[in-house]
DNA sequence: TATTGTTATACTCTATAACTATA
DNA sequence: TATAGTTATAGAGTATAACAATA
């Protein structure tokens, strides 16, 4: 129960109609429409659902392709190397790329040295996915600047990465 | 599977030494570093975590104040109006509102000309805990601010309700 | 003893649909 | 018929703990 947008039609249930007829009801949000941390929070999830919408165009979703974009970027990495990059527990990455096996995106092989771990890798439809993916990234992105401005865009983010930084 | 900020330990298996005894993996974020919605989405973690870490202290969550907040600013509100105002679907508030009544900081009275809707208000130990955990805004406030600076800050907001507007 | 990856299990937050009581 | 709120249920996404295989 968190301020948000919402995930999907919840914005307005559609088994019911408007009892105003039209008149929005007045909600008063008090001071939370000055607060930087609300307004952060509600930019991202717009941004993110944004973003979502790009990749389920392609048939994927945010969390495929950070999955997809770090096995790209470091080939051979392990499964729990991999989750630490993602900042979540090893067990919650047996699903995923349970998934994306099955699919023919990733491929596992065990080393040689060390018969526990596996390396990863991206098959060619993989990077397929992947050059997808990052074509919707990219689009995402040139959304975001029209609306950031190309004057601002630097500051910008080094703010974002300041609040990451120093609050994390 | 989404990059953001561990949501509690798992930023390092406690149960695990670190396999390289000290020298961090160097993982690989490719392009990822330089973009918009990639940063907004780490920003937006940290400071959601910063927050909660200040809810926590009152024993309280980011989520109670919310809701708190926005009876206090519509006294008398609906549970329907309230989860539009959330975005979030009605069945989701009848938990949440059983705890806070339960607690007694939320009171609900039928109404007297329909019977099916409930007006909601703050008891006064909701209106406290509601003081409190503006106490935790207004503190995470002054973080983020002095992060992004007093110069800056007007425009940022504007960006980020830009933003919140346009990709909504 | 320690680590890798899997499994079992549970918790939180969310949604949809069906229900009840009222309108 | 339509709406307010509840209940039942399910699906992501996450975590912890215990396990088998291996080091």
């Amino acid at each position: 129960m968190i301020l948000t947008r919402p995930k999907s039609s919840a914005r307005r249930d559609k088994r019911t109609k408007n009892p105003a007829g039209g008149a929005a009801a007045p909600i008063n949000f008090g001071p939370l429409a000055d607060w930087t941390g609300f307004n952060l929070r509600m930019a991202q999830a717009s941004s993110f659902q944004a973003f979502s919408r790009l990749s389920q165009e392609v048939g994927e979703n945010p969390g495929r392709f950070a999955t997809l974009l770090l096995i790209s970027e470091n080939p051979g990495i392990s499964q729990t190397m991999l989750s630490r990059a993602n900042g979540r527990d090893k067990s919650t990455l047996t699903p995923v790329l349970e998934d994306l096996v099955r699919r023919g995106l990733v491929k596992r092989r065990r080393t040689h040295n060390d018969r526990r771990t596996y390396r990863l890798k991206l098959t060619p439809a993989g990077e397929k996915t992947l050059a997808k993916l990052t074509g919707c990234a990219r689009r995402h992105e040139r959304n975001l600047d029209r609306l950031i401005g190309a004057r601002e865009r630097k500051k910008f983010i080094a703010i974002l990465k300041r609040i990451t930084a120093e609050l994390g």
